[in-house]
DNA sequence: CGCTCGGCCTGTGCGC
DNA sequence: TGCGCACAGGCCGAGC
């Protein structure tokens, strides 16, 4: 689910009720499978306990589409949501904090099925990190080891770094063969890329996904230089996609889907030229772009 | 080294 | 209505 837009909105509406606060108790759930840590929480219950219980909160971090939570103990949480995670708050008497929406994922009650780790605050509310597909994981390591840890030193510059540039961007893709929408979202490569905003991209700089990544011009890669920030800027500004069941650390949806240009617009009029959206598999992921306007 | 594909999980929606 | 298959926001590792 969460591509940098997403991680980032997650981390504004995460901070803006929780920073400062102090976790008073963890409670990790759903300890199936068994070779999966106990909540996917990857953290001995030694450390948990000396680390985490009686910590409190002194900020939060987002690293391409990694969320960083720091403690006090100096110790930090590293949170990575993949495809199906969520970071929910709630207050004592169980609404979420933000309110919420009245649909389906959000009238159950938490905890449900997917919930996997449980944070309790001093304050009575309660974070809550679900997780039905349970690719998603937590890891607790000292603060000062996060920059260095392999999981943050692998990603590539973020779309919004000052050395994202056109220069960078064209020696990463002069000798590639592999198509550039697969290019994009290699996190080694560019980090906080996702499928959806690949896709916005490339439809906003007019380029075709399957085109082999060495033959794009200085002048097309200049325009993905240019769109691929556009895009997530303008998804920050409406708190992200939601299509199902995306929801911020106050239970609110992401706006962007309703501006999608081709994501999710299978066989809907393009918006420029009127022709059909078309989807296919470009490796092994739904791709949508306009065959017209996309070359 | 570069590239493609399957696997990790669970759930939903579609076509038959 | 039920059943089985394809696909879903991400990423890693095996194998060529």
């Amino acid at each position: 689910m969460p591509e940098l837009p997403e991680v980032e909105t997650v981390k504004r509406s995460l901070a803006s009720v929780l920073d400062g606060q102090t976790i008073e108790r963890i409670e990790r759930r759903d300890v199936s499978p068994a070779k999966a840590p106990d909540g996917q929480f990857y953290g001995s219950p030694a450390d948990i306990e000396q680390f985490v219980v009686g910590a409190s909160i002194t900020g939060f971090r987002r690293r391409a589409k990694v969320l960083i939570i720091d403690l006090s103990s100096d110790y930090s949480l590293i949170i990575h949501l993949k495809m199906s995670g969520q970071l929910v708050v709630v207050e004592p008497d169980g609404k979420r904090v933000g309110g919420g929406h009245p649909t389906k994922s959000l009238v159950q009650e938490l905890p449900d099925k997917t919930s996997r780790t449980i944070f309790y605050f001093e304050s009575g509310q309660r974070l809550f990190y679900n997780d039905q597909r349970k690719f998603g994981w937590i890891k607790l390591v000292p603060t000062p080891e996060v920059e260095h840890n392999k999981l943050i030193t692998k990603l590539g510059p973020e779309p919004f770094d000052d050395d994202f540039t056109a220069e960078y961007l064209a020696e990463r893709l002069s000798r590639r063969t592999i198509a550039i929408k697969t290019a994009l979202l290699d996190q080694k490569m560019i980090g906080g890329i996702g499928n959806i905003y690949a896709d916005e991209a490339l439809n906003l700089a007019g380029i075709d996904p399957t085109r082999e990544s060495k033959s794009l011009t200085t002048a097309e890669i200049e325009k993905l230089v240019a769109t691929i920030p556009a895009v997530m800027n303008r998804s920050i500004e409406l708190g992200g996609t939601s299509f199902s069941d995306y929801v911020d650390g106050l239970g609110q949806f992401g706006k962007y889907f309703d501006e999608a240009r081709v994501y999710g617009r299978a066989n809907e009029p393009c918006l420029e030229c009127g022709g059909p959206i078309s989807k296919i598999m470009l490796g092994g992921r739904g791709t949508h772009y306009c065959k017209n306007c996309q070359h």
